[in-house]
DNA sequence: GTCTTATGCTACAGATTGTAACGCTACAAT
DNA sequence: ATTGTAGCGTTACAATCTGTAGCATAAGAC
């Protein structure tokens, strides 16, 4: 199986801190975002603007003022991310990736089967 | 669970080739790293030395020849860096995570299930 | 018309990455 | 002992990426 995978460039700190914050709060503008943090509305602005060109948000506009939204939601980022891994670590094999997970702790056998049925009967069923 | 997560640098492209080979080829020399490639011996061990510097690999010293060797296997990097992608992306929940590569296409639930099966079978004999 | 506000454009220093030249040292052959 | 050579360390340098921000400008508020 050949995962088509869009390369996607990864997120610095910042822009991950700023995504973190245009998920939980869907359409905000670059004062919004900036919340709290001792940044220039220029820095945000900035670093949304590459957001945009890496692919993660998108912007409407509304008045004059920018209005951000994420252009995937953070599942979707995680999977792709994931698929990377595989591909370039795991010799395209989940089986592979899931091995491994389990062997370095990251999931519990068990954990993991139960989890896995759970899912497959939500997909079932619907 | 708050899994420890060693924050690794991550990988170039190239470093990622050249970890390929000494994955594929444990205990290689710089020049044997080279093979084929069109690059010059001093821009391959200024590449593994970076690869040292951030703890994919190691070398022992053969006479005066540096042997390179993987610092960790394929799956315990793919591990750890899905452990990141839990952290930075799911909350911390792996169910998120594999909930996301199922609706993301990542992995058909029915694979999933019959994999988690197998993987907790033989860790459970074993 | 002037003031305010959000935007776009531009910049800039520090880190990372790909790429390599040079110079030094140990061993081999003379 | 002298010299060639292989392998290493040190240093470099341009391109890109990141964090950070100043400034000019345009559009609405009054």
């Amino acid at each position: 199986m050949f995962s088509r995978l869009k390369k996607r460039k990864p997120l610095s700190a910042l822009e991950q801190r700023l995504m973190d914050y245009v998920w939980a709060h869907p359409g905000s503008t670059a004062d919004q975002c900036r919340a709290g943090r001792a940044l220039k509305d220029s820095t945000i602005r900035t670093v949304l603007r590459r957001l945009e060109e890496k692919g993660y948000a998108t912007h409407t506009v509304q008045g004059r003022t920018y209005v951000y939204r994420a252009a995937q939601g953070r599942q979707n980022v995680a999977a792709d991310a994931v698929r990377n891994i595989v591909d370039r670590l795991c010799g395209g094999s989940v089986e592979q990736l899931l091995v491994g997970m389990v062997d370095n702790d990251v999931i519990d056998p068990g954990e993991l089967e139960q989890l896995a049925r759970k899912i497959a009967l939500r997909k079932e069923g619907k």
